[in-house]
DNA sequence: AGCACGCCGACT
DNA sequence: GTCGGCGTGCTC
């Protein structure tokens, strides 16, 4: 018997497939982890493959040493996903397939805990009169089955256990226990469905995809409950992947409260150990339910009867470093694999995944009305170079103004949004423009409150604040952009009886500064909190009547196709947050470019409207996704090397151009918009390409810098922050 | 990734 | 004369 087995080390040179003879008396199984020898010592390695053939030579062929455990720990499923993605994405096997196993597998440190528990022994025991917590202790005992040591410990005192465990009326033994993720409970309160929620529960079924585009507050998160109900009493599994940022402890609670232990959680609150045991439990079919962010998507489920993305336009599921990804690619590999359908919900949905129900691939599910029958919060436009004009200089409105004073008059709740995409709170000299660089990485330094220091955010580096001007000896040195501090103590020069919270970065630092936040504001009427982007998604607060939106266009202009797309959906999803409940609610947009087509539609709800303008504009001016953007990034520690070999590939990628003639619509070489990070210097190609032969022209380019480059080369597709 | 082999500079 | 720098190549 040989097998092929994939080495764990993510290296380029290592990617193949290496064969090994099977010793007779080890049991194998494809998919197992095995100790294999490789060249002078011993390594990790998967089997892939097992089969009475072998193709190298079998005088220099080695055995297997071991299996790592028993089981396969990566499924048939899981394998041909790994083959898929090392393709599609140009990733080593070894690291596609560490994505599949919790870190506490691969590092080897299996650690479980145990607890001891004690039962009851001698059932007709009976303790001396006055041996009161003896009696107490066996009554418990008697009641629950068995106790845990801790608990015993503390009711009856350790003791009292001994006495009891030495004359050998109780047992004890030790068991593992499971390190459960800790979840609100609260009661589940079934919600009775609308006419479009049943219709689009019974639409959604077979092997399709489908777009469910629902407005905000119209019950998405009902239908998938629903969805996930009738899968699972069809004997089906389920997977439901959110963004990071709504697996808020509410929406936790939810699922467990529906469905119970059916539930595995995977959010990045949990430790090795908790990501672990939920692993295992997803692994041997307890779990039948994974809810979870990005990375979830590689959750050991079998049987899917339904795979969902809910918020599918959300960044969070473009994994951009390491091993990239995107999880639709995953989601819908998987779909097809289990014969079941994808349902990527939003309110908002992102060009592409739009773009494709046009196209006819995906299947457009709608719920146009707010499931408690409100209609969606007001968006007033306000234009403020008019206020400029008028002799206001300051960052709110003469309308906000008033619209926050009504609130507060009402005793009701507003929330003040920061658009902080894009832009960090870098320092400048006020009087000559400077910005305090980075001296290894060519990024602004981003200015760090609580330690008062800049910092790089690609390299990690710290500086001292600047006091005088590097360039000018200015000492009018001022942090460069609004940031949520400053609308806060403006709010506070305004209003300074009134609760103003603030939600950002600086101030949910620590573990659950989050939650507090959230708690302290649902509980001050009236109140302010001011926010960024936090801010936007999933919470609901019923008295919040009045939305924000302090500087609408710092997502706008980015130099990036996306940034109106984002713009819209961001505004979309923060005027979601106002009247949630029985109070009409409105939102007060501020903007320097009010005649923009972005806020017109946006004001309108109309996403059609604004897909359509948005879908000519893209493909008139051949951008994603009417196009394919391949960027080749190639960094080195020696410049002039770096320059060199970009130059190489540059010569051989050009040749493509004599074979894909109307293909190619843009190449072209440059320096990274970053210059340097860590030391090393960074060069790009960029190349833009028509749709038809996408796939063989990325292919090519793959190929070509892989034969000029060893390391240090990196291949993205429509990159959505190219720094 | 590791580990060996291999070919040039400065040391007990 | 050797010790050791890291460039190159291989691992079933």
């Amino acid at each position: 018997m040989f097998a092929k087995v994939i080495i764990d080390q993510d290296v380029k040179a290592l990617n193949k497939i290496f064969e090994y003879s099977v010793p007779e008396d080890l049991s194998l199984q494809v998919g197992m982890r095995v100790f294999v020898p490789f060249g002078k010592r011993i390594v990790q390695g998967y089997v892939v493959e097992l089969g009475s053939t072998c193709s190298y030579d079998k005088t220099k062929l080695k055995s297997i040493i071991s299996a790592l455990e028993d089981f396969s720990a990566i499924k048939p499923e899981m394998l041909q996903l790994m083959r898929f993605m090392a393709k599609k994405n140009h990733l080593t096997m070894a690291s596609t397939l560490r994505l599949f196993l919790p870190s506490q597998m691969r590092e080897g440190k299996v650690r479980e805990i145990y607890e001891t528990f004690y039962t009851l022994l001698q059932h007709d025991f009976q303790p001396k009169k006055n041996a009161q917590k003896q009696i107490a202790l066996l009554k418990h005992l008697k009641d629950k089955g068995k106790s845990s040591s801790t608990e015993l410990a503390n009711l009856f005192g350790y003791s009292t256990i001994k006495t009891l465990f030495d004359k050998g009326v109780i047992a004890r033994q030790k068991e593992r226990i499971e390190r459960k993720p800790f979840v609100l409970s609260r009661q589940d309160k079934k919600v009775q469905l609308n006419a479009m929620q049943k219709k689009a529960i019974e639409t959604i079924s077979g092997q399709k995809v489908f777009l469910l585009h629902g407005v905000t507050g119209s019950g998405k998160t009902e239908v998938y409950m629903h969805l996930i109900e009738r899968e699972l009493s069809q004997g089906k599994n389920a997977l439901l992947l959110v963004p990071e940022i709504s697996l808020t402890p509410q929406i936790m609670a939810n699922f467990k409260a529906r469905f119970g232990d059916f539930v595995a959680l995977l959010h990045s609150g949990l430790s090795a150990g908790e990501r672990f045991d939920e692993w295992k439990r997803i692994f041997s079919g307890q779990a039948r339910i994974v809810v979870g962010a990005r990375s979830a998507v590689f959750a050991p489920v079998e049987n899917l009867g339904i795979i969902i993305i809910d918020e599918e336009h959300e960044q969070s599921y473009i994994s951009e470093s390491n091993p990239r990804y995107f999880t639709h690619d995953i989601a819908l590999f998987r779909a097809s694999y289990n014969h079941c359908p994808l349902v990527l919900g939003s309110a908002t949905p992102s060009v592409d995944s739009y773009q494709k129900v046009i196209d006819g691939q995906y299947q457009l599910v709608q719920l146009p009305t707010r499931a408690n029958g409100r209609d969606l919060p007001a968006i007033q436009i306000v234009d403020m170079i008019g206020e400029i004009r008028r002799g206001n200089n300051g960052i709110f409105s003469a309308q906000l103004i008033a619209d926050l004073a009504q609130v507060i008059a009402n005793k009701k709740q507003a929330m003040m949004f920061i658009n902080r995409r894009g832009y960090s709170s870098f320092m400048r000299c006020r009087d000559c423009g400077y910005v305090a660089k980075c001296s290894d990485c060519d990024v602004s330094l981003v200015y760090h409150r609580e330690d008062n220091r800049l910092k790089c955010h690609y390299c990690g580096k710290q500086f001292k604040v600047l006091t005088r001007c590097p360039n000018c000896k200015s000492e009018n040195i001022k942090q460069g952009a609004v940031g949520t501090e400053q609308v806060v103590a403006k709010l506070k020069e305004l209003f300074p009886n009134v609760k103003i919270l603030r939600m950002d970065n600086d101030t949910t630092s620590t573990k659950n500064s989050h939650q507090k936040i959230l708690e302290e504001f649902k509980n001050s009427l009236p109140a302010i909190l001011v926010g960024t982007q936090m801010i936007a998604k999933g919470h609901d607060f019923e008295n919040v009547t009045l939305v924000g939106i302090v500087d609408a266009d710092q997502s706008l202009f980015q130099a990036d196709y996306r940034s109106t797309e984002r713009t819209f959906q961001l505004i979309t999803q923060v005027a979601g947050r106002a009247g949630r409940s029985k109070d009409e609610g409105k939102v007060v947009l501020q903007t320097y470019a009010p005649r923009h087509y972005v806020y017109k539609f946006v004001s309108n709800y109309d996403y059609q409207g604004f897909f359509k303008k948005e879908a000519n504009i893209r493909q008139t001016a051949c951008f994603p996704p009417f196009s394919r953007i391949i960027r080749l990034l190639i960094s080195d520690n020696d410049e002039n090397y770096a320059r060199e070999l970009l130059k190489m590939c540059y010569t051989e990628i050009e040749k493509l151009k004599d074979e894909y003639q109307n293909q190619i619509l843009y190449l072209d070489a440059m320096k990274a918009p970053i210059k340097k990070i860590q030391n090393k210097f960074r060069y790009q190609i960029l190349l833009r390409t028509k749709l038809d032969k996408a796939d063989e022209i990325e292919e090519k380019v793959f190929e070509a810098a892989n034969k000029i480059v060893k390391n240090n080369v990196f291949l993205e597709v429509n990159p959505t922050n190219m720094s």
